[in-house]
DNA sequence: TGACAAATTTGGAACGTTCCAATTATCTCC
DNA sequence: GGAGATAATTGGAACGTTCCAAATTTGTCA
């Protein structure tokens, strides 16, 4: 079963050539004879040759390895699945293979898995981080010129590159339209403060409840975690106040979706009695009944921005840091109803 | 900034002891003494000397990489986001550092990537195979004695490891369950016909409805994309029969989900009105409204295992194939209802 | 045909590690 | 204090590739 390893030295014997030329053949160089090149391909056919990069690699210390890391804080949430299939997608095409981690907000995970990726010689690393992470955490790669990209959540004070989502635009365009409809008891329901993501998205909404002329009322933020049944505990919380809101904004689509559970299990429908908003534009947010109003952040295109983004720092060496915001976009639909007129029957 | 890199040797110049020893320090040897140990790590973490494990590969040519390679046929899919993850877990905790990549049913960038993996060393391979993969896909590392580990979907006439799922068992329990409520008329509905997964899922179906005493109703059963959006289509077919069902096994959660969508919006309640019944047990059919009747695949159970099994055959060395059949489980919530006398109203 | 240029091919060193056999330092015990 | 054993350390070869400078072959032209 598990024959010897086919190398290069074996190739050229076959051919009856040196292993230079078969290293320059394998290179493509356009310094070796055509029929020269046949012979060797043949043989490389034949014998059933696999190119050990890690060897290649070795030598060119130069060089790059073709090798990139992707780390993130949890891929069973679709948003960050998206974003892998995303950035795999463009590292596919320049013949990039990546590692994958999941961290699952783990930070020590987290360190653990950059330092293998490192050991294993990536030549890049593209992280979404986990809850905690700090600017120390990439002061290795940083200070070995090894580029990296967060994407999704930034670090503050990290001098690496990042790409984010206009959390800030989102919000505060998803408080105007419900404020246009004549909203004006709108909820912010989930999420954890302690991250910029949410510091972000819930100055959107104050500052859009302020431009709109409208009260903020604390009772009416309501952190939660940004799941499903985070979604549900918030709602919860809300229909309970005095004076419930009438409208909520959402931190996630996730939560917008809990949301919706909660109302329909108090026999309020979503959409035409209570509106609703979230934020991530997933998949399912359009085959949704009701359909979601939500703030396309486009994740699979965010994932290929930034694997190009990467992949620019890659090759052109010089590792000068740059800051990306996305812009976003609210895609109306119908879990935000019509207006408050019509809305209440 | 991208400064030289960190050698053993630069380590044994530092600590004043031969590369030798640092290389037996690197490997937790016990021949070295305590002092000279301590030296050592000192001068490592001193100088930020990072491990070259591709360098450490190339001399123990017999020695196998700590890597390994995971594709997937698709990863927006939630169930293969969760096998990624369930794997990520086993391998993260083995040491192991994980290629990642989505083929999007791509047979042609299944075997890029698989070519890919291989010239970067993985030791071992766990693959959801692309439709229409075929045997001598694997031939290459079956020969190089590079176990691979297939997981959900079979390939027929594969000389390598399998783990499935009991799809006919699953698919079964369904049709029993809901026959016991009462339901006369069941439909299956989703999934392309051209999979085992969907052949197994299909003949359970159509045993179980021969157990029951039931006839099989080919109108009753209607392919469609396993997606949402097919469950929406499928269940839209279903309802316009001149006789349609009261209950339906759907190919998948995703199909089940859209299905509950397509019913809503003709004003039938899923759940008390009509009786929907998934397959895998996603994350969301918990929290769903109604919560989802489901197959419990447990995916990321079955990551771990599969994670499990291939560890196995790359320790073993010998890699002789293995079939493993996970068993399910039916999850009674309640989008099937609780009968057809109450459920009609 | 001889001389020179261009095209092609080649051996050996190097990359950063591990392993082996061999060397050197340290103990132990009488 | 010295022999023998044990503990600790070490230099060099090897892994599979690429790069360099040099060697060889082929082609061109007077």
């Amino acid at each position: 079963m598990s024959r010897e390893r086919v190398t290069v030295i074996d190739i050229a014997n076959a051919a009856g050539v040196s292993k230079s030329t078969v290293s320059l053949v394998l290179q493509g160089s356009s310094l070796v004879n055509e029929t020269t090149r046949a012979k060797v391909n043949a043989a490389i056919r034949e014998l059933g040759y696999v190119y050990n990069r890690g060897a290649a690699n070795l030598r060119q210390a130069n060089a790059k390895s073709k090798i990139v890391g992707m780390v993130v804080n949890d891929l069973t949430n679709s948003f960050f699945a998206e974003l892998a299939v995303g950035i795999d997608s463009v590292m596919q095409s320049a013949g990039y293979v990546q590692f994958l981690a999941n961290t699952g907000e783990n930070i020590d995970r987290q360190r653990e898995v950059i330092a293998s990726m490192r050991e294993h010689g990536i030549s890049g690393l593209i992280i979404s981080p986990a809850r905690g992470t700090e600017a120390a955490d990439f002061g290795g790669l940083a200070n070995a010129g090894i580029p990296v990209v967060l994407a999704v959540r930034n670090v503050p004070g990290a001098r690496v590159s990042s790409l984010t989502s206009d959390n800030h635009a989102g919000a505060a365009a998803s408080v105007a339209h419900l404020a246009k409809l004549g909203h004006r008891r709108i909820a912010f329901l989930g999420g954890f403060p302690d991250t910029a993501v949410f510091t972000e998205r819930f100055m959107g909404y104050r500052d859009a409840l302020f431009d709109a002329g409208l009260d903020f009322d604390a009772d009416l933020a309501i952190g939660a975690a940004p799941s499903r049944a985070g979604g549900v505990e918030a709602i919860e919380r809300a229909m309970r106040l005095a004076t419930p809101p009438t409208a909520a904004v959402c931190f996630n689509d996730a939560v917008a979706f809990g949301a919706c559970d909660g109302l329909r299990s108090r026999k309020i429908e979503p959409g035409s009695e209570f509106a609703v908003v979230g934020f991530d534009d997933v998949i399912e947010a359009k085959t949704a009944v009701p359909a979601l109003t939500t703030v396309s952040v486009d994740p699979q295109g965010m994932g290929r921005r930034a694997a190009q983004l990467l992949l620019k720092q890659i090759n052109s060496g010089t590792a000068e840091p740059e800051a990306l915001v996305k812009s976003v976009r609210l895609v109306v639909r119908q879990s935000c109803g019509t207006g408050i007129q019509g809305g209440v029957r």
